[in-house]
DNA sequence: CGAATTTGACCAGCGC
DNA sequence: GCGCTGGTCAAATTCG
């Protein structure tokens, strides 16, 4: 994403308005008909300049609002390919693959490592196959497409810790050895509302020890902890402890072309583009330094 | 001492 | 029906 780029764009609004004169801040030494003259000429010229620096920053305003439109685009279209991949995984019924028929967790675990599908998507398919073609199934199997995620967490391999922070509280409630995967699998479910269905699934992955697979299922029916409260104190277990991993390390596989992401909430909602982009120019002391100057510089 | 983690037992789904 | 496997429970253990 380009959002970095577009809050660091040459949004130099340098309306000069350090250099407005106000009436009767004259140069001295000059005979009064001049000083009136020059005045005259100097506003007129800065009100030329600032006309013209008004139409630049409009014309900067409209093409950003144009990348943000094809930004727009560009994800509708991806959500689209990701929903019609969906689809014609489930026309094609339990052709995909033999093997066991349960919930293949380690079909889905390996999608990650085929192309940059996403991981609900491959989730869905590891939901979908295995079970019948039927309608009902690929329904069911597309709404669980919709609760289930999984992130990528690279880790120190030698860490032997299952933990994932992600800013939630997790409480462990089982811990499994899986046949696919020497490495166990631990169970958490959060543990911030007592009535919060989710839960998350850790493991490592078996081809590459340092990467953790955290697979959430269902919806947090409460705000991220970390957004509301600083983390508690709760000093063991839970997922609060930052010790292994740094937001900085999660990724969507989504995002596993080349180099990693940054932290991604699961579902990324359209919406927070815009956040994001705002976040980016806010952040930004050069945009807010030229728009304070612009909005007084207007004011004046 | 209370809360969180560990771990073996148990249960349910699925293939044979 | 049996065995295998993943998921969950709950008593025991650990830790601050």
């Amino acid at each position: 994403m380009d959002s970095t780029r577009i809050g660091h764009s040459s949004l130099s609004l340098d309306l000069k308005v350090g250099s407005l004169r106000f009436p009767g801040q004259v140069p001295k030494g000059l005979p009064k008909s001049l000083k009136h003259e020059e005045e005259e000429f100097l506003m007129k010229r800065e009100a030329g300049d600032l006309k013209a620096e008004l139409n630049r920053v409009s014309e900067e305003n409209k093409r950003l609002n144009e990348k943000l439109a094809a930004i727009y685009e560009d994800y509708a279209n991806l959500q689209r390919q990701v929903m019609d991949l969906i689809t014609t995984m489930c026309s094609d019924g339990g052709s995909v693959s033999p093997g066991r028929k349960r919930k293949s967790e380690s079909l889905a675990m390996h999608g990650y490592n085929i192309d940059g599908a996403d991981g609900m998507t491959n989730n869905c398919m590891g939901h979908q196959i295995g079970r019948n073609s039927s309608e009902n199934s690929c329904k069911q199997a597309r709404e669980e497409c919709l609760k289930v995620s999984k992130l990528y967490v690279r880790t120190d391999p030698s860490d032997s810790s299952l933990v994932v922070g992600d800013g939630y509280q997790w409480r462990k409630y089982g811990q499994k050895v899986t046949r696919d995967n020497p490495c166990p699998r631990a169970y958490f479910r959060c543990s911030f509302a007592p009535a919060c269905p989710v839960k998350k699934k850790v493991q490592r992955s078996a081809e590459d020890r340092s990467i953790l697979v955290a697979t959430y299922e269902g919806e947090h029916n409460h705000g991220n902890p970390s957004q509301l409260t600083a983390p508690s104190g709760s000093s063991r277990g839970g997922s609060v402890s930052r010790r292994s991993s740094g937001p900085s390390n999660i990724t969507l596989d989504l995002a596993r072309v080349g180099s990693q992401q940054e932290v991604e909430t699961p579902e990324l909602p359209a919406r927070s583009l815009v956040e994001q982009v705002a976040w980016s120019l806010t952040k930004d002391p050069e945009f807010k330094a030229a728009l304070t100057t612009a909005i007084s510089g207007n004011i004046l």
